[in-house]
DNA sequence: CGATTACTTGAGGCCTGTCAATGATGGTGG
DNA sequence: CCACCATCATTGACAGGCCTCAAGTAATCG
């Protein structure tokens, strides 16, 4: 699901990388409002992207899995405006932000895949936004659900028990804008039906046609191809 | 609310522009699918993006004010992932796709700018899947005419009776997921209590600081300076 | 002056949130 | 080894916010 990458650029990237982290689970790798000096791409792990709101409650923006780059509005627009957290161990390929300006000067086709990584992420936002406002629960679930499964199997970590999903139903909660407890008893629903199947961490879909249904998504729709940095 | 540009800079960016558009009110200007061979900038004149849902709704997922770029996700995806339409008359500035290349490769600087700015439509859509996700209907209504009045009050739209809000409560409606009838009655709180008066086309915020509270922002919470192309 | 569009208002019902309690699991310390 | 605590999943009862249905008014237009 990732561009191509030829030599040349592999070797500019290699120069741009400054080293590896590793992660614990639950850590924060960047902070809402703060100017971060790395910026990442994730090579292992998954995490969560989520705004706080004054209340004390949280919105899931968005799910960090391997291959996604994490920093760039802090690279660009001088501070986070969401948290980065890790959900399970992660590791990340560091990079200087530093050394973004000279990456837009000598290497404006990886400057091009940032405006493109930027604006995928506008996508997907997009996506959300139009699940959280136009679907009812089971289908925000379904459409969640949905997601996953597709992204995972195209990062091929799909096994026969299903793909991992390691997070907890209070993240798939904030992430739609449901209660915790009706986030539960819709994905009971979902089990029941034989729809699909998310326990210990395992996501299963038996019907991934009807998943693709309820979340009002064609049936063969496929993640977009995004560059990889 | 916008950075400066220098004189070279300008004289790039004219090379750049092709010509001028004027897009009678309710007219598509991009199509959701579409790839697009222009970009555009608002010059004047406002409207609203979003994606249409298969069983025939539609998420609004933003308006489009003077100074704002669309086509960036066409230009950089190759098509676009929602529908773009003029809601008054509006008169766009065209560029062509076909440079943005061009202007990667020998305008850094610029290509940092188209950077920035799909970073600001990332955090923009972030801030909106956090209103629609986290609030209810009073604190939504409440959080977009917040964010319309102090946008259109730094582009200097203010005037004694309020600033201009063209759209119909439909629009309002569709961008956060709520029923029409909802939206009409909770508008119609908010003018009761004395908070925010939208009538007529025009928006007047007799307690900016209640509306403020009821939207879960900073009461002095402004727009962020954005690069203008 | 009929048709269209947009705004407004009332009534009733359901989807979803809140409150509350229980079970299961795993880590921790005495 | 077991009591204790924390986290997470699960389930039931109940209330309420929001949706749907329906009807009416006002303004614009050809």
């Amino acid at each position: 699901m990732f561009d191509d990458v030829t030599k040349e650029e592999l070797a500019f990237l290699q120069r741009f990388k400054t080293g590896e982290l590793v992660a614990e689970p639950k850590s924060e790798i960047l902070a809402e409002g703060a100017s971060s000096a790395q910026l990442y791409t994730v090579l292992s792990g998954m995490g969560v992207r989520y705004k706080s709101v004054p209340d004390g409650d949280r919105q899931v923006v968005g799910f960090v899995l391997p291959g996604d780059f994490v920093g760039l509005q802090s690279g660009v627009m001088g501070e986070m405006q969401h948290t980065v957290e890790s959900t399970t161990l992660m590791t990340l390929c560091v990079f200087n932000r530093s050394e973004l300006w000279s990456l837009f000067k000598s290497q404006p086709a990886r400057a091009f895949d940032l405006t493109h990584l930027a604006a995928t992420e506008e996508h997907l936002l997009g996506e959300a936004l139009t699940a959280v406002g136009q679907l009812e629960a089971i289908g925000k679930i379904a459409w969640l659900l949905h997601r996953f499964f597709a992204r995972l199997t195209a990062l091929r970590l799909a096994r026969n028990d299903g793909v991992p999903l390691p997070y907890r139903q209070q993240d798939f909660a904030d992430a739609l804008g449901l209660s915790l407890v009706h986030t539960n008893k819709t994905l009971g629903k979902l089990r029941d039906d034989g729809v699909a199947d998310w326990t210990d961490g395992r996501l299963i879909v038996p019907k991934p046609a009807e998943l693709a249904r309820l979340a009002q998504i064609g049936p063969d729709t496929k993640p977009l191809p995004r560059p990889l940095i």
